[in-house]
DNA sequence: CCGAATTTTGAACGACGTTCAATATGAGCG
DNA sequence: CGCTCATATTGAACGTCGTTCAAAATTCGG
């Protein structure tokens, strides 16, 4: 006698469509916390959730897609945690040493979630994501109001946004992968407030 | 009959273990140029040079061995790239605009296999390669000279030169990733010299 | 010319991302 | 209620990957 197999359990009605996106990104953030980009692994993120694989290629996509989507929270997140940091009573320079000390906070804090969205490098021919640009500008934009009122040219201004977001990038990068250590013992937010302060003149 | 199954072919005598190296980790970083770290792939590696995987564990190690012995050639590379930049003759500012040039066409000459260096994340609990800190520092020590009659105090140099090397390295990293390219026109060399200019006064 | 050390190899192992076809479930409708 | 259709869910399979193992071929010192 052949033993019938159970196979497809069907729709449980535990989650609707958006509920298990969800569920899906904040396991695959909570693997990337705790062991980085390495420990995230789809087989992983299902059995951590109670699914199979292919639940995952069904409501969200591939490994790639749950990434972009881990990341585009992330920088949700970096955007509320440096719009807390801008008062309006401050001058613009010290406004700008404190969102840049709540940048370097916000990577200290998670360091390798915020990894992740520079670890992940796009195909080469793919477009650049839509809703990263926005999220991107839309945090820069914050930087850009800040020092509206010391450098009144837009063209200028935007370039200063540009590289000064460079520069604390870098910063950041080289602190969370323990490059930065070899060079000086200070600590980054310190290192920050040295290049805002300069570059700010 | 049983087919007499030939198996291993023992040492061809074609390369000594230093000559066996360097081969694997040009053919490694050919791999890297072309396709970045995704086309570089253990059994691919050994196709490429003809051998099969085993014979690289035997004389390299795993792939992680072979990235870093990529990584420490880069930075080699780099060092002869910078000090190619500065003058005897020139000021220290223009020097330091000169050595941040270099460093920027550098990367743009080179992206996929100076994107490598950074890419790769070594293990949280694994100790950083001694090789690795002797590298950089030998090249950080040649903008540390180049600003040495600007920045008289040593302390306060050492700060200026880690920020701007990760300033600069944050201009280069969020340029080849394209994320650089949503914020401003630009080229990142006119940034980098905008950052490296306003730092110094 | 023989034995020891080293190089080289094919095969195997386990894990991975992804795809496929089958199946169970829930919703809409008579 | 019963029927149908869309879809959520699944186990199994495929191909690939990094890595390991033990066997075989080669070189070299004595």
């Amino acid at each position: 006698m052949a033993k019938t197999v159970r196979r497809g359990t069907g729709p449980r009605g535990d989650h609707n469509r958006e509920e298990f996106q969800a569920l899906v990104t904040k396991a695959a953030e909570g693997l990337v916390r705790l062991e980085g980009l390495r420990g995230l692994g789809m087989r992983r993120l299902a059995a951590v959730i109670g699914y199979a694989p292919n639940s995952i290629y069904n409501a969200v996509g591939d490994l790639d897609t749950v990434v972009l989507r881990v990341n585009a929270r992330t920088l949700e997140r970096l955007h509320d945690a440096l719009v807390g940091a801008v008062s309006p009573d401050a001058t613009p320079r010290d406004n700008a040493v404190s969102v840049a000390d709540a940048y370097l906070a916000f990577v200290q804090a998670d360091p390798q979630v915020w990894s992740l969205v520079f670890e992940h490098s796009l195909a080469p021919d793919s477009a650049f994501p839509e809703w990263y640009g926005e999220a991107l500008t839309r945090t820069t934009d914050l930087v850009d109001r800040v020092l509206a009122p010391m450098i009144p040219d837009a063209d200028e201004r935007r370039q200063a946004v540009a590289t000064l977001w460079a520069g604390l990038h870098g910063l950041a990068s080289l602190s969370t992968s323990r490059k930065l250590a070899v060079l000086t013992p200070e600590p980054p937010r310190d290192l920050a407030r040295l290049l805002v302060r300069r570059f700010l003149g």
